[in-house]
DNA sequence: ATAACCTGCGACATCAATGATGCAACTATC
DNA sequence: GATAGTTGCATCATTGATGTCGCAGGTTAT
């Protein structure tokens, strides 16, 4: 039993340095071959159609790692537990210490997997139930459309995910920043 | 000569075909086949590639062509002699009506060609020009990185113009009131 | 009607990516 | 040292996309 362990632990090892080198390929050029990818690993590419029968299969693990790293981020955050604006930071962080990391495996899960994309819509409505308790609160405007506004996060998340080698803390105090206040002075064409 | 110039229209024609109905298939799987955009314009698949050589040629086209009509939309706002708020609000309409059409072109030529790559570089040199315009004339805070003040304002046009049945006009205006205000009631972390 | 031009269709060659398989070699465990 | 598991390498078949060509038919202007 413990070097069924220990040889399992092995495969698991080798599976996940192919998910960080497809991260790392397929994100500077989503049709890049297996060959590439396997490269990128280094392994063979006969190795990485032993541990994911297909592209596809690779793609879908892809998605749902990211996933399950990306619900965990929220999980941890108690959004709905916490008070507003310390959630909307706490939130921030922990997503973009993730989507530094599996920005493209991130943007996968939305089309590819059906489970993920199911994840994904859910954490979008407890997004919009945090917004909405925002709203109560006083800290969003009431005369912004919430969809609009979880765009907006949305899209600023995305944008300061690019930034590969900054550090979290100070990427999401920029975005909160920026989302609640903008980068104005206060004078509006309205 | 009338005759020629007739034919040559009918060819510029379906050139123009191929190129919407590539922006309409390919924004939606970027690995979509020659087979499927020629069946997206309604001609046969020879027709494309007697237009265009190659895949790659077609997707420099389309690169260009985005890039022009980009440059245009930047042109005609007049950004430099046009007081910073109001080329602000020009500025995210005209580009606005393009990308909404051609999200995917324009998304394109940032890698792709090498001279549409200039033409970009050139504009946001521009945009850099009139964000620097609008901190001193004190339209955008002075304690904002100018350059991640550029990356939220290209963000929120990529976000705004995946709504592909709204009025540009309007869409525009909630952009820039986003942009310069945030969508927060004033209180903030810092 | 004729000529120039364009298109659709069918056929063909090519090529790169994918996926499968067998075998030898290596490593860690017992 | 024997064993089980894993990997690298070489190889092969398959498939889908790409690109080319010739021919027949249709349109438009002269």
């Amino acid at each position: 039993m413990t070097s069924t362990r220990a040889l399992r632990s092995d495969a698991e090892r080798t599976v996940h340095t192919i998910l960080e080198a497809a991260e790392r390929v397929l994100s500077r050029n989503p049709t890049a071959s297996m060959e590439q990818i396997a490269e990128a690993a280094g392994v063979a590419r006969t190795t990485v159609h032993r541990r994911f029968a297909s592209r596809d299969a690779l793609v879908a693990a892809m998605a749902s790692w990211a996933t399950r790293r990306f619900a965990e981020a929220v999980n941890a955050a108690h959004p709905e537990t916490t008070p507003p604006l310390i959630a909307l930071y706490q939130v921030t962080v922990n997503v973009l210490r993730v989507k530094i990391d599996w920005s493209f495996a991130m943007n996968l899960a939305l089309t590819a997997d059906r489970e993920a994309a199911h994840v994904h819509a859910d954490i979008e409505g407890r997004c919009e139930r945090l917004f909405a308790k925002a709203r109560e609160a006083g800290v969003l405007r009431a005369d912004v459309d919430p969809a609009w506004a979880r765009r907006v996060y949305y899209a600023l998340i995305h944008e300061a995910a690019q930034s590969r080698d900054a550090d979290a803390d100070a990427l999401a105090a920029r975005l909160v920043d920026t989302l609640l206040r903008g980068v104005g002075t206060g004078q509006s064409l309205t």
